[in-house]
DNA sequence: GAGAATATCCGAAACGTTTCGGACTACGGA
DNA sequence: TCCGTAGTCCGAAACGTTTCGGATATTCTC
């Protein structure tokens, strides 16, 4: 592997004027310049990242942190779609992505930060983690450049990229109580996603200037999987038979959620209207069709990957973006 | 930052015995070793990875080559699974994966090699690669460890995995064949597809040895997208409205024939059968739910990864690896 | 008690860059 | 003639590790 002292060797000059001549320094003679970097080709030269890491202090890579990325997560899509956005942004800089492995129990010895710092990424986009995660308050207090999805936190050097969850969720219930309907129940997710609060008090603000009531009895916690969806929405309605609507905090609740109920006899839209939150890939293509809250999902990662870059080239502050939600009619919500 | 000299100076031993102590070498006496590991705890120490790099001209990473991971390809889970199980893998080892932006114009510049030896990574998987990239072959006769996904190529420090594409065609075929079908169209990929060769040639096979005519003009190329399989059906059954049956070399050209053909009446199955391949996400959720051949996707990726980290920390060979495949009746198929 | 083996430690070089500070030449102006 | 300046170039240190070869002190063997 051809070095940076190889091509100084052979073209006659140092080491000094080599780097300088490669990377663009007026203080060499474009006669050397040329000689230099014809060398470099002829030696067929790449660079040692490694080496220019080492003394700039600046790896140009960038921390994926995804927590749950693993086999079942392949069936929600957001946060793949999360992961093109990062990635579509990235590839128009120079950066590049280190996709940090994180469910291991190997991992959770080290912190993030820990983990970060080893591998030296300039800064770090976070996904998925839970607000009971113990390091989540070391990542948003840390020195390291940060931006979180979803996660409503800003810190000396992070920043946080959602969108707006409460106004998404009051959408959905203005739009299923216009519908006519007023016993509506909520499947909603887990406690320690911070979405979930969010789309609660969303949906709760929407029934009241409604003037529906909506108690704490026609809510269920799922965690955001099918199953537990099935689930939850066979309590309310046990608990409640009179039920005609239900939002779910996410699509994947919604399919279970829908399974489920159809499994006894209740149809859908005709019995019970449904509504999702994500416009995952599966809603347009389930029977039926699924209502539902679409997030700008892919900008989620492409605005996080923006505002990551922007700290970190141009001293950008950190701060909060939001992206674009709306409410998608489909086939599993009707009038009254 | 705290450095292994800052730990040397506050300990009182020297670099050297500090790096000896901390990477478990026997010639340290336990006691110091204890003290080394203490201060390099109080000093809240995390080795800098970069330096060791560079000394050791090993990165512990592994580059992943994915084509054309784009907004668009979220649809086709395909790639996701390639890729979770890569990082299921790696999860188990202490490599991580890095990213490699490939679609942008820049990069276009370099070729997977240059891009490979710049980041330093230390092996690299890569997926979606067509046959007419002009620097397919750089890679595999190159010198960095490489495993291709889905391309049958063998070089010096280049294996590949796939699943038995012929054999998986062929089982379609037969089991059209046995369904009773005697016409039978099929819809390929484009030919800069590896797998597209060689699931015309299961195929071929299985109609050959069923006695069934199989002429060039019952196949008909798309690109693996919905709109592409659309367009190849109904130009498949304008030319031979006679068509009973039609194999897909992907479920995304699959579902789109499905949809085509209802729109212009056809009843699924009832009128025409559909069998795809790759049981991606949709098939399960598509109406009706399609009859394809699933491969083990996810392996690919595990098994690539394990493949690679054998070449890397065991010297293992490169190697050709299989991974299972198997045909899934659903209802997009019917006997005749 | 001498020599050998063992346990424990360390100095210094090396990895491939970048960059600070200075050095040398040639040339113009006073 | 001398000085200042612009244009080119270079030596050497620095980044944070690992590791080779050796040094010293201690223990063992006969």
């Amino acid at each position: 592997m051809a070095t940076i002292k190889d091509i100084a060797k052979k073209a006659g000059v140092s080491i000094t004027t080599v780097s300088r001549a490669l990377n663009g320094y007026s203080d060499v003679n474009e006669d050397t310049r040329k000689k230099i970097i014809e060398t470099a080709k002829s030696l067929n030269y790449s660079p040692n990242t490694i080496a220019r890491s080492l003394v700039m202090k600046k790896s140009r890579t960038i921390g994926l942190l995804i927590s749950g990325l693993m086999r079942e997560s392949a069936k929600d899509n957001f946060m793949i779609e999360v992961m093109t956005g990062v990635n579509d942004f990235a590839s128009q800089t120079d950066y590049d992505i280190v996709l940090f492995n994180t469910n291991s129990s190997k991992q959770r010895e080290k912190t993030y930060t820990q983990l970060c710092r080893e591998r030296k990424v300039d800064g770090v986009i976070i996904q998925g983690i839970r607000t009971d995660d113990p390091y989540l308050e070391e990542v948003v207090e840390g020195e390291i450049p940060c931006v979180l999805v979803d996660i409503p936190k800003i810190g000396r050097y992070a920043g946080y990229v959602s969108s707006d969850n409460a106004a998404g969720s009051f959408e959905a219930g203005n739009y299923l109580a216009e519908a006519g309907h007023t016993n509506i129940g909520m499947i909603n997710g887990h406690e320690y996603a911070f979405v979930s609060k969010e789309r609660l008090t969303g949906f709760q603000k929407a029934m009241m200037e409604k003037g529906i009531s909506f108690q704490a009895d026609h809510i269920e916690n799922g965690d955001f999987t099918e199953e537990s969806g099935e689930r939850a929405a066979l309590t309310l309605l046990e608990r409640d038979p009179a039920i005609t609507a239900l939002f779910c905090a996410s699509d994947l609740m919604a399919i279970g959620a829908m399974n489920g109920l159809r499994a006894k006899g209740y149809r859908i839209p005709e019995d019970i209207s449904i509504v999702g939150y994500d416009n995952i890939l599966l809603s347009r293509y389930v029977q039926p069709s699924l209502t539902t809250i679409a997030q700008d999902t892919h900008g989620l990662g492409y605005e996080a990957a923006k505002m990551l870059v922007d700290m970190l080239d141009h001293d950008g502050k950190p701060r909060r973006t939001l992206v674009k939600h709306e409410l998608i009619v489909r086939n599993s919500s009707i009038m009254r």
